[in-house]
DNA sequence: CAATAACTGGGAATCGATTATCATGTCGCC
DNA sequence: GGCGACATGATAATCGATTCCCAGTTATTG
Protein backbone atom coordinates (compact mmCIF):
# COMPACT_ATOMS: atom_id res chain seq x y z
CA UNK A 1 0.00 0.00 0.00
CA UNK A 2 1.22 3.00 -1.25
CA UNK A 3 1.33 6.05 1.24
CA UNK A 4 1.98 9.71 -0.24
CA UNK A 5 3.15 12.47 1.54
CA UNK A 6 0.28 14.86 1.38
CA UNK A 7 -2.17 12.00 2.26
CA UNK A 8 -0.04 11.05 5.25
CA UNK A 9 0.11 14.66 6.28
CA UNK A 10 -3.55 14.96 6.20
CA UNK A 11 -4.29 12.22 8.43
CA UNK A 12 -1.64 13.25 11.08
CA UNK A 13 -3.07 17.15 11.49
CA UNK A 14 -6.67 14.97 12.23
CA UNK A 15 -4.89 12.34 14.36
CA UNK A 16 -4.04 15.43 16.32
CA UNK A 17 -6.83 17.12 16.26
CA UNK A 18 -9.08 17.39 19.52
CA UNK A 19 -12.00 16.82 17.88
CA UNK A 20 -13.66 15.37 14.13
CA UNK A 21 -12.89 17.94 11.61
CA UNK A 22 -14.79 19.00 7.97
CA UNK A 23 -13.03 18.96 4.67
CA UNK A 24 -12.31 22.58 4.92
CA UNK A 25 -11.18 22.79 8.77
CA UNK A 26 -8.58 20.68 7.78
CA UNK A 27 -7.60 22.35 4.51
CA UNK A 28 -7.33 25.78 6.48
CA UNK A 29 -5.34 24.32 8.94
CA UNK A 30 -2.84 23.42 6.25
CA UNK A 31 -3.00 26.44 4.50
CA UNK A 32 0.75 27.23 4.18
CA UNK A 33 1.26 23.60 2.96
CA UNK A 34 0.46 24.18 -0.37
CA UNK A 35 -1.83 21.25 -0.24
CA UNK A 36 -4.66 21.35 -2.31
CA UNK A 37 -8.34 21.20 -1.21
CA UNK A 38 -9.03 17.81 -4.01
CA UNK A 39 -6.35 16.32 -2.11
CA UNK A 40 -7.57 16.48 1.05
CA UNK A 41 -10.94 15.24 -0.24
CA UNK A 42 -8.80 12.09 -1.58
CA UNK A 43 -7.14 11.88 1.86
CA UNK A 44 -10.21 11.47 3.67
CA UNK A 45 -12.40 9.58 1.09
CA UNK A 46 -9.16 6.91 0.74
CA UNK A 47 -8.84 6.95 4.73
CA UNK A 48 -12.64 5.93 4.95
CA UNK A 49 -12.17 2.87 2.89
CA UNK A 50 -9.20 2.01 4.32
CA UNK A 51 -11.25 2.14 7.67
CA UNK A 52 -8.62 4.64 9.13
CA UNK A 53 -11.54 7.03 9.17
CA UNK A 54 -14.68 7.55 10.44
CA UNK A 55 -17.20 10.60 9.37
CA UNK A 56 -19.60 11.43 11.41
CA UNK A 57 -22.41 13.91 11.36
CA UNK A 58 -22.07 16.01 14.04
CA UNK A 59 -24.28 18.96 13.60
CA UNK A 60 -23.96 22.18 11.06
CA UNK A 61 -24.92 19.96 7.97
CA UNK A 62 -21.20 19.12 6.88
CA UNK A 63 -19.51 15.31 7.69
CA UNK A 64 -16.50 15.43 9.57
CA UNK A 65 -13.89 12.93 9.90
CA UNK A 66 -11.98 11.51 12.86
CA UNK A 67 -9.77 8.35 13.44
CA UNK A 68 -11.65 5.21 13.96
CA UNK A 69 -9.65 4.37 16.54
CA UNK A 70 -11.16 6.58 19.16
CA UNK A 71 -12.83 5.24 21.71
CA UNK A 72 -17.08 5.45 22.74
CA UNK A 73 -17.31 9.27 22.76
CA UNK A 74 -19.03 12.15 21.33
CA UNK A 75 -19.26 16.04 20.78
CA UNK A 76 -19.49 19.30 21.88
CA UNK A 77 -20.15 22.02 19.30
CA UNK A 78 -19.58 25.50 20.11
CA UNK A 79 -22.08 27.79 18.32
CA UNK A 80 -19.30 30.56 18.52
CA UNK A 81 -16.15 28.97 16.45
CA UNK A 82 -18.50 26.21 14.79
CA UNK A 83 -15.62 23.37 16.30
CA UNK A 84 -16.48 20.11 16.81
CA UNK A 85 -14.73 18.85 20.38
CA UNK A 86 -14.51 15.21 21.46
CA UNK A 87 -16.18 14.67 24.75
CA UNK A 88 -15.39 11.77 27.00
CA UNK A 89 -17.80 9.55 28.79
CA UNK A 90 -21.31 8.31 28.06
CA UNK A 91 -24.73 9.23 29.31
CA UNK A 92 -27.18 6.66 31.20
CA UNK A 93 -30.95 5.88 30.31
CA UNK A 94 -30.83 6.07 26.30
CA UNK A 95 -32.69 2.55 26.81
CA UNK A 96 -36.15 3.69 28.23
CA UNK A 97 -36.24 6.26 25.71
CA UNK A 98 -36.76 3.47 22.91
CA UNK A 99 -40.17 2.83 21.48
CA UNK A 100 -41.95 -0.64 21.63
CA UNK A 101 -40.44 -2.64 18.33
CA UNK A 102 -37.67 0.04 17.98
CA UNK A 103 -33.91 -1.77 17.12
CA UNK A 104 -31.05 0.85 18.46
CA UNK A 105 -27.82 0.04 16.96
CA UNK A 106 -26.18 3.43 17.83
CA UNK A 107 -26.79 6.86 19.56
CA UNK A 108 -25.47 10.59 19.48
CA UNK A 109 -25.05 12.84 21.68
CA UNK A 110 -23.90 15.91 20.83
CA UNK A 111 -23.61 19.19 23.69
CA UNK A 112 -24.16 22.70 21.96
CA UNK A 113 -23.07 25.84 23.82
CA UNK A 114 -19.72 27.88 23.47
CA UNK A 115 -16.34 26.70 24.52
CA UNK A 116 -14.05 27.60 26.65
CA UNK A 117 -11.72 30.12 23.83
CA UNK A 118 -15.09 31.66 22.57
CA UNK A 119 -16.85 31.63 25.63
CA UNK A 120 -14.28 33.73 27.81
CA UNK A 121 -11.14 34.64 26.39
CA UNK A 122 -13.07 36.45 24.19
CA UNK B 1 -52.19 37.96 8.90
CA UNK B 2 -53.15 36.27 5.45
CA UNK B 3 -52.98 32.40 5.63
CA UNK B 4 -52.88 30.87 2.61
CA UNK B 5 -54.85 27.58 1.57
CA UNK B 6 -51.58 25.34 0.31
CA UNK B 7 -49.57 26.56 3.70
CA UNK B 8 -52.04 25.98 6.03
CA UNK B 9 -52.23 22.34 4.63
CA UNK B 10 -48.38 22.45 4.78
CA UNK B 11 -48.41 23.14 8.30
CA UNK B 12 -51.32 20.75 9.26
CA UNK B 13 -49.32 18.07 7.36
CA UNK B 14 -46.44 18.50 9.70
CA UNK B 15 -48.32 18.85 12.26
CA UNK B 16 -50.02 15.53 12.73
CA UNK B 17 -46.72 13.95 11.75
CA UNK B 18 -45.00 11.71 14.17
CA UNK B 19 -41.29 13.33 14.14
CA UNK B 20 -39.91 16.40 12.48
CA UNK B 21 -40.01 16.37 8.25
CA UNK B 22 -37.86 17.26 5.50
CA UNK B 23 -38.76 19.34 3.13
CA UNK B 24 -38.90 16.61 0.09
CA UNK B 25 -40.92 14.31 2.84
CA UNK B 26 -43.41 16.75 3.83
CA UNK B 27 -43.50 17.02 -0.36
CA UNK B 28 -43.95 13.74 -0.75
CA UNK B 29 -46.68 13.37 1.67
CA UNK B 30 -48.63 16.18 -0.07
CA UNK B 31 -48.34 14.17 -3.73
CA UNK B 32 -51.90 14.49 -5.03
CA UNK B 33 -52.59 17.63 -3.95
CA UNK B 34 -51.07 19.71 -6.25
CA UNK B 35 -48.67 21.60 -4.03
CA UNK B 36 -45.59 22.21 -5.50
CA UNK B 37 -41.97 22.20 -3.85
CA UNK B 38 -41.78 25.90 -3.47
CA UNK B 39 -45.02 26.24 -2.30
CA UNK B 40 -43.86 23.44 0.95
CA UNK B 41 -40.21 25.77 1.46
CA UNK B 42 -42.32 28.83 1.27
CA UNK B 43 -44.50 27.48 3.86
CA UNK B 44 -41.44 26.00 6.17
CA UNK B 45 -39.63 29.61 5.58
CA UNK B 46 -42.54 31.61 6.69
CA UNK B 47 -43.50 29.23 9.59
CA UNK B 48 -39.79 29.21 11.32
CA UNK B 49 -40.36 33.46 10.49
CA UNK B 50 -43.45 33.15 12.62
CA UNK B 51 -42.23 30.80 15.38
CA UNK B 52 -44.41 28.52 14.92
CA UNK B 53 -41.57 25.90 13.63
CA UNK B 54 -38.20 25.10 14.21
CA UNK B 55 -35.78 23.61 12.00
CA UNK B 56 -34.13 20.61 13.60
CA UNK B 57 -31.16 18.48 12.32
CA UNK B 58 -31.43 15.21 13.58
CA UNK B 59 -29.02 13.44 11.01
CA UNK B 60 -28.65 12.54 7.35
CA UNK B 61 -27.82 16.02 6.59
CA UNK B 62 -30.92 17.69 5.72
CA UNK B 63 -33.03 19.90 7.64
CA UNK B 64 -36.63 18.46 9.06
CA UNK B 65 -39.25 20.95 10.90
CA UNK B 66 -41.54 20.27 13.73
CA UNK B 67 -44.36 22.08 15.63
CA UNK B 68 -42.22 24.56 17.75
CA UNK B 69 -45.17 23.81 20.58
CA UNK B 70 -43.59 20.44 21.41
CA UNK B 71 -42.34 19.39 24.74
CA UNK B 72 -38.68 18.75 25.66
CA UNK B 73 -38.08 15.39 23.00
CA UNK B 74 -35.18 13.74 21.21
CA UNK B 75 -35.44 11.71 18.04
CA UNK B 76 -35.06 7.85 16.90
CA UNK B 77 -33.69 7.78 13.45
CA UNK B 78 -34.01 4.47 11.41
CA UNK B 79 -31.66 3.67 9.15
CA UNK B 80 -33.82 1.95 6.75
CA UNK B 81 -36.97 4.70 5.89
CA UNK B 82 -34.57 7.33 7.42
CA UNK B 83 -37.63 8.62 8.87
CA UNK B 84 -37.13 10.59 12.42
CA UNK B 85 -39.94 9.69 14.92
CA UNK B 86 -40.36 11.93 17.82
CA UNK B 87 -39.13 10.12 21.67
CA UNK B 88 -40.15 11.04 24.89
CA UNK B 89 -38.18 11.89 28.23
CA UNK B 90 -34.90 12.59 27.96
CA UNK B 91 -30.94 11.51 30.06
CA UNK B 92 -29.07 12.03 32.96
CA UNK B 93 -25.55 12.58 33.69
CA UNK B 94 -25.05 15.23 30.27
CA UNK B 95 -23.37 17.48 32.77
CA UNK B 96 -21.10 15.39 33.67
CA UNK B 97 -19.60 15.46 29.80
CA UNK B 98 -18.73 18.96 29.94
CA UNK B 99 -15.92 20.03 29.88
CA UNK B 100 -13.94 22.80 32.26
CA UNK B 101 -14.71 26.49 30.66
CA UNK B 102 -17.28 25.22 28.85
CA UNK B 103 -20.83 26.58 28.60
CA UNK B 104 -24.13 24.34 27.50
CA UNK B 105 -26.76 26.16 25.88
CA UNK B 106 -28.77 22.80 24.26
CA UNK B 107 -27.86 19.37 23.73
CA UNK B 108 -29.55 16.74 21.08
CA UNK B 109 -29.82 13.45 21.71
CA UNK B 110 -30.25 10.42 18.20
CA UNK B 111 -30.81 7.04 18.52
CA UNK B 112 -30.25 5.34 15.31
CA UNK B 113 -31.66 1.80 14.53
CA UNK B 114 -34.58 0.45 12.84
CA UNK B 115 -38.84 0.82 13.10
CA UNK B 116 -40.78 -0.97 14.17
CA UNK B 117 -42.31 -1.62 10.42
CA UNK B 118 -38.71 -1.20 9.20
CA UNK B 119 -37.33 -3.99 11.47
CA UNK B 120 -40.33 -6.47 11.93
CA UNK B 121 -42.90 -5.76 9.24
CA UNK B 122 -40.73 -5.97 6.16
C1' DC C 1 -68.49 41.98 -11.01
C1' DA C 2 -64.11 44.72 -10.85
C1' DA C 3 -59.73 45.96 -8.71
C1' DT C 4 -56.00 44.83 -6.00
C1' DA C 5 -52.83 42.16 -3.54
C1' DA C 6 -51.25 37.87 -2.18
C1' DC C 7 -50.54 32.93 -3.39
C1' DT C 8 -49.26 29.28 -6.50
C1' DG C 9 -46.70 25.88 -9.52
C1' DG C 10 -43.01 25.00 -12.56
C1' DG C 11 -38.75 25.61 -14.02
C1' DA C 12 -34.52 28.37 -14.14
C1' DA C 13 -30.94 30.07 -11.27
C1' DT C 14 -28.02 29.81 -7.39
C1' DC C 15 -25.25 27.99 -3.73
C1' DG C 16 -22.04 25.03 -1.28
C1' DA C 17 -20.00 20.58 -1.13
C1' DT C 18 -17.84 17.00 -3.44
C1' DT C 19 -15.86 14.64 -7.41
C1' DA C 20 -13.71 14.19 -12.04
C1' DT C 21 -10.28 15.66 -15.25
C1' DC C 22 -5.79 16.64 -16.82
C1' DA C 23 -1.19 18.17 -17.26
C1' DT C 24 2.63 18.01 -14.37
C1' DG C 25 5.51 16.45 -10.42
C1' DT C 26 7.53 12.93 -7.51
C1' DC C 27 9.03 8.52 -5.81
C1' DG C 28 10.87 3.85 -6.09
C1' DC C 29 13.47 1.00 -8.69
C1' DC C 30 16.62 -0.51 -12.05
C1' DG D 1 19.92 8.94 -15.50
C1' DG D 2 15.68 6.84 -17.19
C1' DC D 3 11.21 4.54 -16.70
C1' DG D 4 6.60 3.64 -15.01
C1' DA D 5 3.07 4.26 -11.70
C1' DC D 6 0.95 6.86 -8.67
C1' DA D 7 0.23 11.55 -6.39
C1' DT D 8 -0.74 16.37 -6.79
C1' DG D 9 -2.95 21.06 -7.48
C1' DA D 10 -5.96 23.87 -10.12
C1' DT D 11 -10.02 24.10 -12.21
C1' DA D 12 -14.19 22.40 -14.41
C1' DA D 13 -18.08 19.55 -13.78
C1' DT D 14 -21.54 17.55 -11.01
C1' DC D 15 -24.94 16.97 -7.49
C1' DG D 16 -28.63 17.95 -4.24
C1' DA D 17 -30.93 21.46 -1.77
C1' DT D 18 -32.96 25.76 -1.77
C1' DT D 19 -34.36 30.13 -3.68
C1' DC D 20 -35.74 33.17 -7.42
C1' DC D 21 -38.71 34.53 -11.12
C1' DC D 22 -42.80 34.90 -13.73
C1' DA D 23 -47.22 34.34 -15.58
C1' DG D 24 -51.62 32.56 -14.16
C1' DT D 25 -54.94 31.88 -10.19
C1' DT D 26 -57.47 32.98 -6.12
C1' DA D 27 -59.12 35.56 -2.15
C1' DT D 28 -60.97 39.89 -0.31
C1' DT D 29 -63.17 44.01 -0.38
C1' DG D 30 -66.35 47.41 -2.08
Amino acid sequence: MRRAKQQLTVLRVLGEADGPLSARELWSRLSGTGVGLATVYRALRRGVEEGALEPVEVLGGGVRYEPKDRAHHHHFLCVICDHAFDLFGCVEGLESLIPDGFQMTAHEVVLVGTCDACGNGA
